[in-house]
RNA sequence: GGCCCGUUGGUCAAACGGUUAAGACACCGCCCUUUCACGGCGGAGAUAGGAGUUCGAUUCUCCUACGGGUCACCA
């Protein structure tokens, strides 16, 4: 049998990493077997639908690479694949389960008295089944009166359910805990546990993957899968993706979704690699994987059953790799545009400033604070001249850009090259060290204590004449 | 509160009865160096606590503590 796994999001307009990450495992779990991949919407909730939320879905995935073989957008041979689009199989399905004898109609209303649920120490109450005890013909008269109805599951009395996860193990839970959930609310939309199960058969979906917080719900599922007599799929829970050790990363973090992550300066490919090894281990040393490598190396096996932080500083320094590993063009065409828009100078040579910033740079918004100097000129501190392995002082600085200031002024040829032979010469005629000569410069051309490059490279970036003029500042400083 | 699940350095995690308990990020130090970074080398840092099983427990069992999930006509 082929592997099928799929994706099921509800439309929010909001792509959760940890979202983002159950995707990804599925993706894999079905593309290391040769199987497919797809995307179901479940939008079984109308009180929530949001507009465009599902193109948040389709750009997300295609930006990522999660290309799903089946789904609304692409077809596919199990359709429609959107709930909503559904809505005739779900009823038709209860009503078997109610003629089974596994489910049964309810009336009761919404309010407190007849849902008696709570929270309070002697633990939560579980619906009372009064209408479990409606006759048959006390039902036909509530339906055809036309009273509102839901329609709920019948749970076993007694004895226990168990399942088996892939990575939690097997799970034993007695059908006295279980409630008799709903499986069509009043307004005769399916819930989100029924419209599962019955699309997850439907759509002859193997492996279900999804977050531990469903882990309590799945003896549920399998009930109603040994209900209908159909075979009861893998189920392969995540562990929660955390903020810290008590709170699950949530939109109110600002960094929680996909988009958040790529609007700070991180490549999708680095997101992907990183919350592929958030819960998940392939065992070996190796961190870095490409998505096929990821699809080479997954294995369910792998998966950890405890919470996982997610740690901003190891994405930040895996982005880096990423970064490190662009070549120079590429690298340029991502910050191109950032440095196009914020450099005010447009002599400014921004493709060597952007080969300077790739080796130096972790999240793709770090170039425009490290280019800030070349803007302006900052109000420095003239003791930013002073470095001890330099052996810079101001005194030396003085006097290292007095030097400095008529090699420049009369160099023929503005380039990095010229720049660096003219600051060469001067350092064997002084007989100084490279240091001694080039931390001034550094520091009078830009006024920063960390640049992306030496005074060399800065003072080509800057040009002749604010090379020249920001000397002039300095040696004002100084003196 | 009931039920379910989890707990190895600050973080991600390996080791699935026998290891000096890996590795990575972060941190610290040194080297390289026209700054910072990159890169190289090195360092500190962990099996939540307690019983038991065993010749031997990170690993198996139980208890405790702590944390998470769930208990919706939300998904």
């Amino acid at each position: 049998m082929q592997t099928r796994t799929r994706f099921a999001p509800s439309p929010t307009g909001y792509m959760h990493v940890g979202n983002l990450r159950t995707a990804l495992y599925a993706y894999l779990i079905a593309k290391g077997d040769g199987g497919k991949f797809i995307l179901r919407i479940e939008d079984t909730d109308r009180g929530r639908l949001i507009e465009g939320a599902v193109d948040v879905i389709y750009k997300t995935l295609k930006e990522t690479g999660l290309k799903h073989d089946e789904g609304p957008d692409v077809g596919g041979d199990y359709g429609p694949y959107v709930q909503s689009q559904r809505m005739s199989l779900y009823m038709d399905y209860a009503k078997e389960l109610i003629a089974r004898g596994h489910a049964y109609y309810c009336f009761c209303g919404k309010d407190e008295e007849e849902q008696p649920h709570g929270h309070d120490n002697k633990g939560a109450q579980k619906y009372d089944r009064r209408c479990l005890k409606l006759s048959p013909e006390e039902v036909k008269a509530n339906l055809d009166a036309g009273k509102p109805f839901v329609i709920r599951q019948r749970i076993p009395d007694g004895g226990s359910t168990s399942f088996t996860d892939e990575v939690y193990g097997t799970i034993t839970v007695d059908n006295d805990e279980i409630e008799d959930q709903i499986l069509i609310k009043s307004d005769g939309f399916p819930t989100y546990n029924f419209a599962n199960v019955i699309d997850d058969h439907l759509m002859a979906i193997t492996h279900i993957i999804r977050g531990s917080e469903y882990l309590s719900s799945t003896p549920k599922y399998n009930l109603l899968y040994s209900a209908f007599g159909w075979d009861i799929p893998k189920y392969v829970h995540c562990p929660p993706v955390m903020k810290d050790a008590q709170n699950k990363l949530s939109k109110r973090n600002g960094d929680a979704s996909y988009d958040d992550l790529i609007a700070k300066g991180y490549l999708s490919d680095a997101i992907l690699n990183y919350i592929a090894l958030l819960g998940w281990s392939p065992g070996g040393e190796r961190e870095k994987f490409s998505l096929p490598e990821l699809v080479e190396a997954f294995s369910v096996s792998g998966i950890s059953k405890s919470p996982a932080i997610f740690d901003t500083a190891k994405l930040e320094w895996l982005n880096g790799e990423y970064i490190k590993a662009l070549s120079p063009d590429e690298f340029y065409a991502l910050v191109r545009g950032r440095l196009e828009s914020f450099i005010k100078d447009k002599n400014v040579d921004l493709y060597t400033l952007s080969t300077l910033l790739q080796k130096r740079t972790t999240k793709l918004t770090d170039v425009i604070e490290q280019s800030d100097f070349l803007n302006e000129l900052p109000d420095y501190d003239p003791q930013m001249y002073v470095h001890k392995k330099m052996k810079t002082t101001p005194e030396s600085s003085l006097e290292a850009l007095c030097d400095i200031l008529p090699v420049l002024e009369a160099l023929p040829e503005w380039t990095i090259d010229a720049i660096h032979d003219a600051m060469m010469e001067l350092v064997a005629k002084k007989g100084v060290k490279n240091g001694w000569l080039l931390w001034p410069l550094r520091t009078a051309v830009s006024g920063k204590a960390v640049t992306p490059g030496g005074g060399v490279e800065l003072a080509y970036l800057l040009g002749r004449d604010e090379t020249i003029k920001r000397i002039k500042t300095g040696i004002e400083k100084l003196k």
